[in-house]
DNA sequence: CTTCCAGATATGTCTAGACAAATCATATCA
DNA sequence: TGATATGATTTGTCTAGACATATCTGGAAG
């Protein structure tokens, strides 16, 4: 037999110190009485009135800090934030394991592939002068054989250069590029749009569906890597965002 | 005359020793020397190996741990983690705000009120059984006048029952569900989809126009307190998200 | 062979103190 | 008055050591 008692939340081994104080100090701040643009007592205070040695309060501070509750400057003190919009986590999958997690067949099909100096258009999607070599691919991705999301990339040359030697015929530029140069920054925009006469062809749908459009660029140390354009007809994606504020 | 030098991000002033640390031990990740599953060196290891006091070492492990690169666990040691899907933060805007912030005025108009038993459609949507008092609330989101976005939402009066007398023909539910009961969680679901004639003639629109579509599932404490599909006609809105991994 | 207990080991938390760096407030000088 | 030096305060980082807690390993007991 165990002598173990059976733990509820409720009743947890007793949370560490700083734990306490960063919940401490996260219920005054939501709650309203400890308002936007607060000071909050200094660390010395905080240690005294919680009865613990600095770098205790220290780590409930930083921990607060880093989830954006509260802004920390060296002698002008720590301060409560203003409340920021709702964020979510959004978990933006490689199509390559999402197709094939759903239990399909994957395959990737290369449309186009072109070299060429930068137009305007280019320049201003991978943010590098006009005139820099960048390779425009465009290729489908299809599930069990039927299209699932057309992919027009633009792939800045200078930062890649290996890339003007892949054919890309069977390998997506996606997996082929994160296997090469891990991004270091991401920035996602999502959009909806009809689908037109090319993106209809190639997908198998009817003119004037909706699709999902997702846009990406990609930064490596601070340079521009890839700009990507992903169009999902509306009934083959969703994005699942999910967040929880609180007790983390 | 300022004696301050010019700083660029490659000459930074030197960075903190734990943050050293945690790049040289991300970057042993990142680049496959450790591959998912290898075991590091201990803390007090790699602490000699650093040169440093175990805290240091342990702020940085603490830090890749926070940030999922790794797995700390008594006795057994710090592990590297598989690889986790690309996630991205999205900032989800009250839509006051958003119409706000962008210059414009804003409105909020009540279409269709409606206190009723949960139908079936509405129990799942709400997690809640058949039968539970619901309101079901169609509004539309103005900015200069104009439709921006279609909201229709579902409130489970169970968890919010003052929602049964609110009139909401004003006043936004999703402001005044906020200002009463902060949600804890919240899961969004991004798609894209066609305007049916309801929504076409509601949000001014042509049918069959592509819009984007949010749901967001609210819970407080464990309990789900709205659901809410809000419809943005394509050329109204984007999501932007982005994601930075490594610096901070 | 299985079960159980006793080390050994790794991380988790905490302390008291130290120095560094940023910044605010004040006093001083031109 | 206005610019500048000085000091005080607050956070940022680091150390060396201590004890707690979880868990793995191997050996002893049944």
């Amino acid at each position: 037999m165990s002598d173990i008692p059976a733990l509820t939340e409720s009743d947890a081994v007793s949370a560490p110190r700083y734990r306490e104080i960063h919940d401490a100090l996260r219920a005054k701040i939501v709650s309203g009485a400890w308002p936007p643009g607060f000071k909050l007592p200094s660390e010395p205070e905080l240690a005294r009135s919680f009865d613990c040695a600095r770098m205790t309060v220290g780590k409930a501070l930083t921990a607060l800090a880093d989830k954006g509750f509260i802004t920390r400057r060296r002698r002008a003190g720590t301060r409560v934030n203003s409340p920021r919009p709702q964020e979510s986590v959004l978990e933006i999958h490689d199509i390559e394991a999402e197709v094939r997690t759903a239990g399909h067949d994957y395959r990737y099909r290369c449309l186009t592939r072109e070299c060429r100096p930068a137009t305007a258009s280019d320049a201003s999607a991978l943010n590098v002068p006009i005139g820099t070599p960048v390779l425009e691919i465009t290729g489908l991705h299809c599930a069990d054989g039927r299209p699932h999301a057309l992919e027009e990339r633009l792939i800045n040359l200078q930062a890649v250069p290996d890339a003007r030697r892949e054919r890309f015929s069977k390998v997506s530029p996606g997996g082929w590029l994160l296997s090469r140069i891990p991004w270091t920054e991401a920035e996602h925009q999502i959009s909806a749009l009809n689908a037109n006469s090319p993106m209809a062809q190639r997908l198998q749908i009817t003119r004037h569906k909706a699709c999902l459009c997702i846009e990406r660029r990609t930064w490596h140390q601070g340079q521009r890597i890839t700009y990507v354009r992903l169009i999902y007809p509306c009934d083959h994606h969703r994005l699942v965002a999910r967040f929880q504020h609180g007790s983390p």
